[in-house]
DNA sequence: TGAAGAAATGTAAGCGCTTTCATTTATACC
DNA sequence: GGTATAAATGAAAGCGCTTACATTTCTTCA
């Protein structure tokens, strides 16, 4: 493996007018770097990329933790920030914090620990001033889908009771008045605003949520199959469900045709996320898209700018959710 | 940020021992090792990773090229191999080749150049006689879902062949003897393995392919459903379609469904690969399991023996598929 | 008790770069 | 042509570790 020294011997200059040219931060004349390509060229030097890092004490990497590597949903937002990092050089490293507290300090310790230039935050287990705390450490951090005061600059999040009212919406719209909540759990922010969300749509209409129409699942699809159970055994009749999610969506809609039941027919659906498989399901889910990827690009971005320097980028920190109306909510008549 | 230096000071010993207990690489006598750690405990030392990676010449790092960040499939994969690699403490950087032979080199080169010790590639695009090239190279690196000659030690494979056998096998033991194929695209070894299994199950049973029942797609939900639009328009009857994917898979149910057609009642439907969405579907999708996590975890663990000297670890390079039964696939009465 | 050998520790030379500061060379202007 | 100034280049000191080799200290056993 050729050296920057060796490249410095062959085109006859010293290693400092190398280093200025392989990093275009130094006048160097025209012939110079001329003849400075070509020795690189020749020996087909590649620079050392841990050599660089320790003596600029920059790693060019992002740590990136999110709760599940696999998942349509961190499948989206990883997407968006490896493209989006990688185009401008730098690499992104992966962890996982299995939304458990624990792994996921593990998880940004272990990160930090590497070298890494910043953070790409996707945690829910970790308290606000946990992140607090960390926000005074040297690593500079943006988090996705949470929203911590005090350094919302850091933070890139979506509208989650604007996208709780829109799926509730949706659904009032098409005329259904008894309607069924199958929420997140609740001591996670977003299922809580989702939440919130759809009972300012309800009031706006001059309704309220029975208690024994509203269930607290667990953001999986067997929590929207025991949801459902719970649903379909209260006494009270509903002609909709709302879910914190389309995985939980999914399993209610099973849950419905193993009653017997069908979709939309006797009960319709409404999801949200708009995960990737919600357009392979039966019927098509109606739900509320969460810009995920594009999230995920603008927290790159955010590295971007704020420790890379690139300061032409804008960021945007709140996203808006948008209704997505498929097959699976019925048009009732009034 | 405290160094060894200051470690080395407080603790009254040498550099050199602070690094072996670091280390655990050479006989420290336990008083002195309990010293360090003290000294390390009260100036809270975290070892600087890149310092000790070019002192070493080891990163610790993987670089792990997939086709695509999202997708089921390879969040599956890149699961296994985060949480194997990160319980040995190695970090992985994540790339993606997009299926196409430049993007796939660039990642290539892009992971090498980071110092990563090795290579976990996912790739499709690129040449047998490129991958022999690079197992030339300093970079060792370990294929998932390729066989190549003559470095099958370095392969992580399914046998396609053998699960296309069963997929095609378990349509024709539930009575279908019109069976259409919707296939990837051929030039993709895996794809075309599962074809030639499936030809082989329909031989055993003393039958051939109907040029006009096969299809050949492309992988996604789109051509699923062009498949599908192709087989109905043709004038030989079939009552089971046998597909490359789960994503085709749920293309042509769609589109069967557009036309008018029950699942399985007028058609059955057999998939291939067992990700994620294909229980969400309905009816739930009869498919083959690709066990492609727990091959990840092996791709992790042949970097582990082989790069990392844990001898101790056995891999398997051939993986066999298993028939999933569920819902897609309908009896035929004799 | 002391010599030989093993175990523990220390010394110092890198690893391949970046960057500050000093020096040399080119350019401009009178 | 000579001086002031700017531009280009070079010399060398690190960055924070690992590790080969040298040295010291401890064991062992005749």
């Amino acid at each position: 493996m050729a050296t920057i020294y060796q490249v410095s011997e062959l085109a006859g200059v010293s290693l400092a007018t190398v280093s200025r040219v392989m990093n275009k931060n130094a006048r160097v004349s025209e012939k110079t770097t001329k003849k400075v390509e070509e020795a690189m060229e020749t020996l087909g030097y590649r620079p050392n990329s841990m050599a660089r890092s320790l003596a600029s004490n920059r790693s060019n990497s992002v740590g990136l933790l999110v709760s599940e590597v696999h998942g349509p949903f961190y499948g989206a937002m990883m997407s968006g920030i490896e493209s989006e990092l990688r185009a401008s050089g730098m690499h992104v490293i992966i962890a996982a914090g299995h939304s458990e507290e624990a792994t996921e300090k593990d998880g940004i310790e272990f990160l930090i620990d590497r070298s890494c230039d910043a953070l790409i935050l996707h945690v829910e287990a970790v308290s606000d001033e946990y992140l607090l705390e960390l926000s005074r450490g040297r690593t500079p951090f943006v988090l996705i889908n949470r929203d911590v005061e005090s350094i919302e600059d850091n933070c890139i999040c979506l509208d989650n009771e604007l996208g709780g009212y829109l799926a509730t919406r949706s659904v009032l719209d098409q005329g259904h008045t008894h309607i069924a909540y199958i929420s997140g759990p609740l001591w996670k922010k977003d299922a809580k605003e989702r939440y919130l969300g759809h009972q300012r749509a309800l009031q706006e209409s001059g309704l309220t949520q029975s208690s024994s129409l509203s269930f607290e699942g667990d953001f999986q699809a067997e929590g929207g199959s025991q949801g459902m159970r719970h649903l379909l055994a209260s006494p009270d009749a509903f002609t909709a469900v709302v879910c914190g999610n389309d995985e939980m969506a999914s399993g209610a809609m099973d849950e419905v045709r193993d009653q017997g039941l069908a979709i939309p027919g006797n009960i319709s659906v409404q999801g949200f996320d708009n995960v990737g498989f919600s357009n392979y399901m039966f019927p098509k889910l109606s739900t509320v898209d969460y810009p995920v990827e594009a999230m995920g690009v603008m927290a790159a971005r955010w590295v971007l700018k704020n420790v890379y320097n690139k300061n032409d980028l804008a960021v945007k920190n709140v996203f808006r959710p948008k209704l997505i109306a498929r097959d699976s909510v019925k048009k009732l008549p009034r």
